[in-house]
DNA sequence: AGCACGCCGACT
DNA sequence: GTCGGCGTGCTC
């Protein structure tokens, strides 16, 4: 038998690679794809990851010896070392960042890992992907529950992604009546050995439904046949550190490569997934519910008094339903602060009870007649419902020039409704504006139709790739000059089709002390757009003290 | 990423 | 004279 002399490594560095070793003999036969293994490398011991096996080398004379080989079975079926070429290219980072993000930490040092072999299925074609739009949040799980019973019924594995912990406490509870209790697990924080304890119990087969957060996506299910992506519109999804990603999409790239379905739930869709629905990529499942009217309080031409939040029109409709003793939900932006709004309110009415609620609340107000509140109201988004609901300023969401901005704004205002019995009133100074209108239509479609053509015609996501490119500094100077030098070297050799845009100060001048600049490129050719932001890096380095980072999408 | 090499400015 | 900052190139 003759075995490959020379392993291709790749490592959780931002160098492509891969590099080629030798396999000395006394290990022939033993290195295998996927297995991690330790070598020298730059003068340094390192763990890296075999991405494939060659009989001749093409770097004849320098090449080191394989030290040692950490996996008797190879960690990485031949499936993950698939979706990690793919993962790569779709967000930017090298396939050896990727192989590491997949796994957990316990087993990025040079750990030995002594596990079963593990064979995902391979693909025999793309498997469906789902759209499950339940615009009251609370007939998800009618749908839901069968399917996931009927995949794991045929012996199939199923992951089950939230946000965050929040959700934990109505998902779970659906999940335990699935499968017997030691066949499922939750993969959450926790120290890296339980980490990794639940990981391998994964990995055996034991478990074959695994909930968790953003890296379960990456959990080693066996003959994986379903993913759901729980309000996979929540922004919680991106992970905000290297290398960027956003769950949802990685879920979609594992499923091509592994042939599983997904089913996208939300109650208020992302307009990435709309347009899949759109394109015929995705599936829309329909879950109707009653939900109030929208309605506008114009407050064009209507001059408030200083430092006063509340206009007369929404003093009426708080009247209205105090008299009828019934609850209104009074929302604000954060930035505002809830103690003046809430004092504000007192003032007028001095017989209600007025309690507020944000991030720092620890509990709900057990009674109130009136609650102001920010979005950490929406914690407690299934178990809260009051008579009347307000925006104090919808337009606040639109001044953020983010392209989030219109759909955060849509999204505020569906579950908003969720929370409410009568109506939801929105305060505007742009009464006129035709979008704003959108968010108040009965059809949920004319919101995305508008904003889907509207990045159409700008040229963003979902219709074209753009990378934004981060960079901070402690010196505002250094920051913007920086970004300036990034620039000039992006558009210096810009291929055809790639659009870089000026670079522009972010909106929010400081985020923990720190300067940040901001420039996007974008193109309707994502491997193009992704390959002009790599070269630009082969020339620009990041000068002492700035920090450039780098998303796509 | 991390490290060695190499070039310029300000200190015993 | 040399110590040490940081720009540049490279890692099989």
């Amino acid at each position: 038998m003759i075995f490959p002399s020379v392993a291709q490594v790749v490592f959780g560095l931002p160098v492509e690679g891969p590099f080629d070793y030798i396999i000395p003999d006394d290990l022939a036969g033993r290195v295998l794809a996927g297995a991690r293994v330790l070598v020298r490398f730059a003068g340094k011991k390192r763990t890296g990851v075999v991405a494939g096996l060659l009989d001749q080398t093409a770097h004849p004379g320098r090449l080191s010896t394989l030290i040692k080989v950490l996996d008797d079975v190879p960690v990485f079926a031949p499936a993950f070392l698939k979706l990690a070429e793919n993962f790569a290219a779709r967000f930017g980072c090298t396939p050896g960042e990727a192989l590491e993000t997949f796994l957990p930490a316990y087993l990025r040092g040079a750990k030995a890992f002594a596990g079963a072999s593990f064979d995902p299925h391979q693909a025999e074609g793309p498997g469906a992907v789902d759209l499950l739009f339940d615009r009251g949040q609370t007939r998800r799980w009618e749908v839901l529950v069968p399917r996931m019973a009927a995949v794991l019924g045929e012996g199939q594995g199923v992951i089950v992604l939230m946000p965050d912990a929040v959700r934990c406490h109505d998902v779970l509870p659906k999940l335990g009546a699935l499968v017997p209790a030691d066949a499922r697990v939750l993969l959450a924080g926790s120290t890296p050995k339980e980490e990794y304890g639940r990981w391998l119990s994964v990995r055996s087969g034991k478990v074959r439904l695994a909930a968790g957060f953003l890296s379960a996506v990456f959990a080693p299910v066996k003959d994986l046949g379903l993913i759901v992506v729980l309000d996979e519109e929540s922004v919680s999804y991106r992970h905000e550190q290297s290398p960027f990603f956003h769950a949802r999409e990685a879920a979609l790239e594992r499923a091509a490569v592994e042939g599983c379905a997904v089913v996208c739930v939300s109650s208020a869709p992302s307009v990435e997934m709309w347009h899949r629905v759109e394109k015929k990529s995705a599936r829309l499942t329909l879950l109707e519910e009653a939900l109030p009217p929208v309605r506008f309080l114009d407050l064009t031409n209507f001059k408030m008094k200083k430092d006063t939040f509340i206009s007369l029109g929404l003093r009426h409709h708080l009247e209205a339903v105090l008299k009828d003793k019934r609850r209104f939900l009074l929302y604000i932006q954060a930035a505002r602060g809830v103690a003046g709004v809430a004092g504000e309110v007192r003032k007028i009415f001095p017989g209600a009870n007025v309690a507020g609620y944000d991030r720092t609340s620890s509990a709900m107000p057990a009674d109130f007649d009136i609650l102001v509140a920010t979005q950490a109201v929406f914690r407690h988004r299934a178990a809260l419902k009051v008579a009347a609901t307000a925006v104090l300023d919808i337009d606040w969401e639109f001044h953020k020039h983010d392209i989030q901005a219109s759909h955060s704004a849509f999204a505020l205002v569906q579950h908003l409704r969720q929370m409410t019995h009568d109506y939801v009133l929105l305060q505007t100074r742009n009464a006129a504006e035709p979008f704003l209108h959108t968010l108040a239509s009965a059809d949920c479609a004319d919101f995305y139709r508008r904003e889907l053509a509207s990045r159409s015609e700008m040229g963003l996501p979902p219709f074209q790739t753009q990378v934004s490119l981060v960079v901070r500094s402690q010196d505002p100077a250094l920051a913007c000059a920086e970004a300036k030098r990034l620039y000039d070297i992006l558009t210096a050799a810009l291929p055809e089709g790639v659009m870089a845009l000026d670079p522009e100060e972010d909106r929010s001048a400081q985020v923990r002390g720190k300067f940040r600049y901001c420039l996007l490129v974008h193109g309707p050719d994502r491997a193009a757009v992704v390959g002009a932001v790599k070269n630009a890096f082969k020339v620009f380095r990041a000068k002492k003290d700035t920090v450039v980072t780098v998303s796509v999408d």
